[in-house]
DNA sequence: ATGTATCGCATTTTT
DNA sequence: TGCGATACAT
């Protein structure tokens, strides 16, 4: 069978097995047909990945490629796992490797280990992140006399990011660019950063792309040898890809042109990452005679919010075009609520969630998706007060915590000598009495000799160049990498990083320290031993760690997820919340000053990704007042909310028409100072002249006009813990250790060491 | 070498 | 407002 290959023309013939009659006509056609070209524009919620993943089982199925022979290629970790897990299922687990089934990144880094030498790196490469590459820029732009005030590192970073996501290797860059750093010494520091990386047999995470494809072009046999293997190509989220990945992709797909990508343009909300939606526009160029496959059918949301994301993505003006539909019954409209303040935001949609958890709903089917990550302090405090759970995804990852990153440094150490930026990380952490002049020193002694940092330290120790405690204690500590070196041969990773972290003496720092966090540290240290022990060598799991930056917390408590619009795209809920859409946060302000129109529209990208994240109910909301770097600032709806259409949204504000909002919030209860005026005796002045002007103008009256909601399950109702009560030290996760000054039912009123004087729940806190 | 005061500045983010 | 970096004192 598969020496008669079916082409777009003779599919209408081939019978559609039963195992695909689930799916609709159109994702029929986007699997069934295999050969040549094909782009499936797919819109949100359209059931591309189900298209995809079929696709994918339909080939190993039909024996017209070996999964082996499948290149799939996905943008993130989460997207590429669970097209494996769907993969296996629909191939009954069957499925042993799919070895080029990843991300962008992970199959550059495999390929380039393969290949290394071409580019003068060994296998065994580092791949850094951002904050190594960082303090490497930082160490190359005070060499070369930069001031780093007027060029700071982080732009240089972003320029050469730029320039990789581009394609440009250090030549390609135009006057322009190259003047774009430094007064014309961009080319120059790009030029030397990656000769240093090379020395350091490191990559950064743009070289991964950008190393690979500089190989397949300059290596015919290499190209060929790909092109050959990869007898499919799949890739997802095709309008988030940049240049570099384009280049590769047309580069390994020229031969046999069986290349299907799946996107929207509609969702290409990573432009100011280097992605070219241009890509996914000009694909049938790229590829003559390419299938156009449209999902259009939504099985995700009901007719109301697919019908308000539609208007509002209708104001744009680049689109190629689609019109989602959808059959499920009709639901409610798409709330928009108007509220004073950013607190009574949170307010309002904690009583929103609470409201939606006694009608049943999990917790785990509610998000709350920001524009921008420091909006998310306001419902985490809100939520801590209330006790509602949440979980904020993004923000600090575990790999990025500190303690990890140095036991990570100390592997690295273990692993490759040469590996500076580590070396650098860890010498004096512990502190050890080695500072920057040691470290100096190091650096002279090195560059002198040609050697790693490690190996010149080693050879100090050992003359007079260092006073003779500096030079004591590095040989102690090179005599410790010696030991692990050895020890890493006949160990497993876990058991090495516990000796590493012990015979250091890391762990001894944090068992010395007694602040809040050290506790929690410690607890990291041993959650990454665990980790690591899936891996069987140290260069898998330090690998692992460089690319698969993934953590999600698997934990079982049902939990309300508070996230960016951005960490949100491919994800759904029931019932979401979209709440600061004002002119400046929501679009953002520095989209609208830099960007022009082409940044306003992935604005609306961004809005289009977001309402149409929601399954049943979608719950827009702007404040009249926000505090933006602490100063208050009035703001004005969102241009996005007009967007809106009408027939579709509810409108709702608790401040329009003369009813003021603490009017609206005083009707629920009949005293609204009662629990104030207990609790917080030095505000019983509240109706004084601070209280006539905070009326007025809307500050600092939050605590007089948030009476607890009385339907607040989790403030009310709950009994007293018995165990606590003044003057008891108790801890609490987020705010550390502190004294318990007042008791009122199960709320604890707590004067934190380091935190302050908060109300909180007193499950919240254990007893220290 | 290390701890404290002050200044400045502020998206989105995956790998 | 709150964090991070840098400058200064110990």
């Amino acid at each position: 069978m598969s020496e008669n290959p079916v082409t777009a023309e003779t599919l209408p013939d081939a019978p559609v097995p039963d195992w695909l009659r689930q799916l609709n006509p159109p994702q029929q056609q986007a699997v069934m047909t295999t050969e040549g070209p094909v782009l499936m524009l797919a819109g949100a919620g359209t059931g591309k990945t189900a298209a995809l993943t079929h696709r994918l089982a339909h080939i190993v199925r039909e024996r017209r490629a070996w999964p082996s022979e499948i290149l799939c290629v996905t943008f993130t970790n989460r997207a590429a796992r669970e097209m494996r897990e769907r993969v296996g299922k629909l191939t009954g687990g069957a499925l042993e490797g799919m070895p080029w089934l990843g991300t962008f990144h992970s199959i550059g880094a495999k390929m380039l280990r393969r290949h290394a030498e071409l580019v003068g790196l060994q296998s065994n490469y580092t791949i850094i992140d951002t904050d190594d590459q960082l303090r490497l820029l930082k160490a190359l732009i005070q060499d070369n006399d930069i001031d780093d005030k007027r060029w700071p590192a982080r732009q240089l970073a972003g320029l050469i990011d730029r320039w990789k996501n581009r394609g440009f290797n250090p030549p390609d860059l135009d006057a322009v660019e190259n003047e774009s750093y430094a007064n014309g010494r961009g080319q120059e520091m790009y030029r030397l950063y990656q000769e240093r990386l090379k020395a350091l047999n490191a990559c950064d995470f743009g070289d991964l792309l950008l190393h690979m494809l500089n190989i397949l072009k300059a290596h015919r046999d290499v190209l060929e040898s790909y092109q050959a293997r990869f007898k499919y190509i799949l890739v997802d989220e095709y309008q988030d890809t940049n240049a570099v990945q384009y280049l590769w992709l047309r580069l390994l797909a020229q031969q046999r042109k069986n290349i299907c990508v799946v996107g929207d343009d509609d969702q290409s909300i990573y432009s100011w990452r280097g992605a070219e939606v241009a890509n996914i526009l000009r694909f049938e160029k790229d590829f003559p005679g390419a299938r156009i496959v449209k999902l259009e059918q939504n099985y995700r949301s009901t007719p109301q919010i697919l019908a308000a994301a539609s208007g509002l993505i209708a104001a744009n003006s680049q689109r190629l075009g689609k019109t989602l539909w959808t059959d499920l019954p009709t639901g409610e409209k798409v709330r928009v609520i108007g509220v004073w303040d950013a607190p009574e935001e949170a307010r309002r949609v904690g009583e929103e969630i609470e409201r939606l958890e006694r009608e049943g709903a999990s917790l785990e089917q509610v998000a709350i998706l920001v524009r921008a990550q420091y909006q998310t302090r306001e419902f985490e405090d809100r939520f801590i007060q209330i006790g509602l759970a949440y979980r904020i995804v993004g923000g600090f990852r575990f790999y990025e915590r500190a303690e990890i990153r140095d036991a990570m440094a100390y592997l690295r150490v273990v692993a490759q000598p040469a590996d500076d930026l580590a070396f650098e990380r860890i010498y004096n952490q512990p502190k050890r009495g080695l500072g920057a002049k040691t470290l100096e020193k190091m650096h002279q002694h090195a560059r002198r000799t040609g050697q790693p940092l490690a190996a010149a330290a080693l050879e100090l120790a050992g003359s007079d160049e260092l006073p003779p405690r500096a030079r004591a204690t590095i040989a102690e500590l090179m005599r410790g990498f010696l030991r692990w070196r050895e020890m890493s041969e006949a160990v497993t990773p876990s058991e090495l990083l516990r000796t590493v972290l012990e015979e250091s003496g890391y762990d001894a720092m944090l068992k010395a320290d007694r602040s809040t966090e050290s506790a929690g540290r410690a607890e990291n240290l041993v959650e990454l031993q665990r980790a690591m022990e899936e891996y069987p060598t140290l260069g898998d799991f330090l690998e692992h760690v460089a690319l698969v930056m993934d953590n999600d917390a698997r934990d079982d408590e049902e939990k309300v997820t508070i996230m960016t619009m951005h960490a949100a795209k491919g994800l759904e809920f029931d019932h979401v919340f979209l709440p600061g859409w004002e002119e400046g946060v929501f679009p953002s302000q520095r989209s609208l000053d830099e960007g022009g129109l082409a940044s306003l529209e992935e604005e609306r990208r961004l809005a289009y990704v977001a309402i149409t994240r929601a399954r049943r109910r979608c719950t827009i909301m702007h404040a009249a007042n926000r505090r933006i770097f602490g100063t208050w600032q009035s703001s004005i709806p969102s241009r996005f909310v007009d967007e809106l259409p009408e027939e579709h949204t509810e409108s709702e504000t608790t401040m329009t028409g003369g009813r003021s909002l603490w009017q609206a919030n005083w009707s629920e209860s009949e005293d609204p100072f009662a629990h104030v005026s207990q609790s917080r005796p030095d505000r019983s002045s509240a109706r004084g002249p601070g209280w006539q002007r905070a009326l007025a103008t809307g500050y600092d009256t939050r605590q007089a006009r948030i009476p607890e909601n009385k339907r607040s399950a989790a403030s009310f109702a709950a009994k007293p813990r018995s165990d606590v009560e003044i003057g008891v030290r108790v801890f609490h996760e987020k705010f550390g250790y502190g004294e318990v000054m007042g008791q009122e039912g199960n709320k604890l009123e707590i004067e934190f060491e380091k935190a302050g004087t908060k109300r909180v729940i007193d499950s919240f806190v254990t007893l220290a």
